[in-house]
DNA sequence: AGAATAAATGAATATTTATTCACTATAAAC
DNA sequence: GTTTATAGTGAATAAATATTCATTTATTCT
């Protein structure tokens, strides 16, 4: 008769299909907010039948979350980049907000995304600590920064709220068309954004 | 008989409810966003029964059209008060830029509102046009800075962009409670802001 | 006080949308 | 090529939520 047939490898499931899903959360998010997702509409997006997202995540709110941890770990690679590092402090850090800022201009719906969720209320205690510690890096170049009395001795948080915010309501005007930057302008950006933090 | 007794001043919708609502409105969209506000949420909230939300409202979306047009107003006066205007631009924006940073810290969860609305694509083009109306003696203050040639000459938007996200930024970590303010911190922001504006 | 009108109510209804499930298609092991 | 397990499907169901409406309450005017 039959030898019963244990399955070593499974039958895996399709990365296109996980990246056309994350897409399309992020900007359909991005058009309506958080509640406004509808499954149905992420499945039409994405080229995938509603019933195809409950093989791949349990529910609508562990879909968004997935695509936070995810999309967290994308901006910080955005900013912490091994190629960025410079000889001096303020090189290294235009490097940086240059990386930031390309990336919002590139990707504006992901760094929406992130914003509405971050206030969502519906964001995990885990997630949280666990996409902080993708920014260490960031950190303590900033500590070391003002170590060397190069920049302004602000607390850490306010530092990364002021310059962080500054770009993304920049870049949100972009998107919606009230401004169309030119290269200078964002020159002119970054040297707004290096005086206001330098001693 | 009878004569027919047509009124002369309608019972009056009560201006209690008007502002409960609003209030509620207000708070409840900041925790959840534009397309989670729920009606029977509002109606519990301010202490209506539903129905009368659609005595006073025609449907959600008007609701939450007028609650946005009145909240623009306020932040409007929260900028550009008589009494800011003092004899230097420096001076006048000091004002004028406490003004609005305390605002914020008072009253978040409108500051909140009105930054999500204007990203949901729910705002009616009547709406954008009545708002920035509100904000023409601002566009004038600063025109005015960059003639005089004391602040840089950027783009209109991506000054207004750039000082109003860092406001914003740090409100917002305020909130979340990842930043306590100290008085000389919010002495420091202004510092920071005046810096990357000048000439 | 009594008639007319409009505000206010909240249970009932209509609509929207998340989730399930019986079924089909496909890939892995033999 | 046959078997088995799992991916994938989308119509059906369940749950959530906006809106309506018959009724009650309050206000204005004579």
């Amino acid at each position: 008769m039959f030898v019963w047939n244990f399955r070593i490898m499974p039958k895996l499931k399709d990365q296109n299909k996980v990246e056309a899903i994350h897409k399309a959360t992020i900007e359909l998010i991005t058009k309506t907010g958080f509640s406004g997702l509808k499954m149905a509409e992420v499945a039409k997006k994405s080229g995938v039948a509603t019933g195809t997202l409950y093989v791949y995540y349990k529910s609508k709110e562990e879909l968004i979350n997935d695509v936070y941890v995810n999309t967290k770990k994308e901006i910080s690679r955005a900013i912490i980049n091994p190629e960025y590092l410079k000889d001096t402090f303020y090189d290294t850090f235009k490097a940086m907000w240059y990386g930031y800022f390309g990336y919002c201009l590139k990707h504006p719906e992901k760094m929406m995304f992130v914003e509405q969720f971050i206030y969502s209320g519906f964001i995990s205690e885990v997630n949280i600590s666990v996409t902080e510690s993708y920014f260490e890096a960031l950190n303590q170049f900033l500590i070391d920064g003002q170590k060397q009395g190069v920049i302004k001795d602000v607390d850490m948080e306010i530092l990364k709220a002021y310059l962080q915010g500054s770009i993304h309501e920049i870049v949100k005007m972009v998107v919606k068309g009230a401004i169309e930057l030119q290269k200078n302008d964002m020159h002119t950006c970054f040297t707004m954004a290096w005086n206001s933090i330098r001693k």
